[in-house]
DNA sequence: TAATACATTATATTTATTCTAAACTGTTGA
DNA sequence: TCAACAGTTTAGAATAAATATAATGTATTA
């Protein structure tokens, strides 16, 4: 509410009206201090919980996708059968724990930079992304 | 045909029987000099195409994950709508061509090693993958 | 070769995602 | 202010990848 203004900025600027489904996807999605990772599932759960609207599917997932392209939300490939989504949009890395199903974000100061000696002729590099995959250390523990 | 004793031998360490449908399988996937990249819809094409025998998906699907699991073959995760596969199981790393929707391999030589500062407590590092996007390169072309 | 365990297949199911089209709402200009 | 219009929401249908099922078929082995 008291970034509501703030929202329907970013609203018009993807192109959307801002409607009170809408708002309150930016409310979950942007009224924090934290970003966070979640799934379409998780953030349709997270918006019944919290609210007095009911949004559908297909709103939530036609706004998350505008949002998407404009450069609001960050899609994170990590399995085939669903999409993690990131409201952090600054350029940065993950831990990815495989038995919690977790993200967790490295910042792009904690990864040297990433140089790659190869190229393809006619292309340039767009974005560079490292998984780190991550697994319980029971090593230590004898 | 010429390496049926190696195929035979890589579906019983993955705890397969031999069976012909397997050993096309293991035909199109090994039996060529240059590793490469598919989607199983991608394989089962090229299954149909070069086979006198018909292969069901499930066949298919089962035999990658049981080839996956022992570390025959690898999972790309790229987008959430359909898996990636890759015959090349050594350490490397990948350009995405956004506009072609191909993958292309970078050997991990052209990588410098990748350093992580931050750590998770209880957690070790299993993997690291990097990914580039690559797209047209439209710059010099006045 | 017979018994058994395992494999293949067509088909059904599940689930994420997208589409559709009818009802609804925000916007705008008269 | 309000009608007209453009854009929005929604339930439900459609799509498609992946997985499960269970009947039939095949490799193995004793
Ligand atoms: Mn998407
Ligand atoms: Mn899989
Ligand atoms: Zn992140
Ligand atoms: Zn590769």
């Amino acid at each position: 509410m008291a970034y509501a203004v703030q929202y329907i900025d970013k609203l018009r600027k993807s192109g959307l009206r801002p409607t009170k489904q809408r708002i309150k996807i930016c409310e979950v999605l942007f009224d924090t201090d934290k970003t966070f990772h979640f799934t379409i599932k998780e953030l349709v759960k997270i918006i019944e919980n919290q609210a007095n609207i009911k949004v559908s599917l297909a709103t939530v997932y036609n706004t998350v996708h505008a949002f998407i392209k404009k450069g609001y939300l960050k899609e994170i490939p990590l399995n085939a059968s669903q999409s993690y989504y990131d409201t952090n949009v600054t350029h940065h890395h993950h831990f990815f724990d495989e038995e919690e199903n977790r993200l967790i974000d490295i910042h792009q100061d904690d990864v040297d930079e990433v140089n790659i000696k190869k190229t393809i002729p006619g292309k340039k590099i767009k974005s560079v992304e490292v998984i780190a995959k991550i697994v319980s250390d029971n090593q230590s523990q004898k």
